[in-house]
DNA sequence: TGTGTGATTCACT
DNA sequence: GTGAATCACACAG
């Protein structure tokens, strides 16, 4: 749920990857605390956001206690609330393909760096709610990553349109 | 319809 | 200097 100046707008997550600490070489938090991953030493239930790939902001959560790092990626998101909101963000007239990408959400949530660290429980801005439940988790390799991609921590709700990628990930080795 | 590649800023080495 | 938890468009078939 993404609470922007007086435009209400919220979505049911259904896709996420779990990244956790300095034992996860896929994470930011690998090798230890910088100025960019502080926050997911921080408190658990904050917004962890991160610019990456020169034009696009990913929104996490984190899971963990202070002192231990471990974040949730938020994915795909389905649109319910807000839905002209998030339309005119991304300049889009169709539903599908609205939120479908952790760069995507985030594009049409207005979320950027300002909210980065964001007490995402008490927050009036940008915070989370218990919705219904999804109807079938599947899980697979995590996407977009190049290292620990041994570990299947990418969840998804296997009946939704909404999800980024609807086969597992399987990255191509070379011979 | 499917694959390939360019865009573009930041943090870390 | 380089690579990164990505997306959208161009081109081929």
């Amino acid at each position: 749920m993404r609470v922007h100046n007086r435009s209400r707008s919220a979505g049911i997550i259904v896709e996420v990857e779990a990244y956790r600490g300095e034992d996860d070489p896929a994470s930011h938090a690998y090798g230890g605390m910088t100025e960019r991953n502080r926050v997911m030493f921080g408190e658990e239930g904050h917004a962890y956001v991160y610019f990456t790939m020169g034009m696009h902001w990913c929104l996490n959560v984190t899971t963990e206690k202070v002192g231990k790092a471990g974040a949730v990626l938020i994915r795909a998101v389905e649109p319910m609330e807000g839905i002209d909101f998030m339309m005119k963000n991304r300049k889009m007239r169709r539903l599908v393909g609205l939120t479908d990408g952790p760069a995507k959400l985030t594009q049409a949530l207005a979320i950027d760096g300002e909210l980065n660290g964001e007490d995402m429980v008490s927050s009036p801005r940008l915070f989370l709610e218990r919705g219904r439940t999804v109807r079938g988790v599947a899980s697979s390799s995590r996407v977009g990553i190049s290292r620990g991609v041994e570990f299947e921590w990418r969840f998804f709700d296997a009946g939704s349109k909404f999800v980024s990628k609807k086969m597992p990930a399987v990255r191509a080795q070379n011979p």
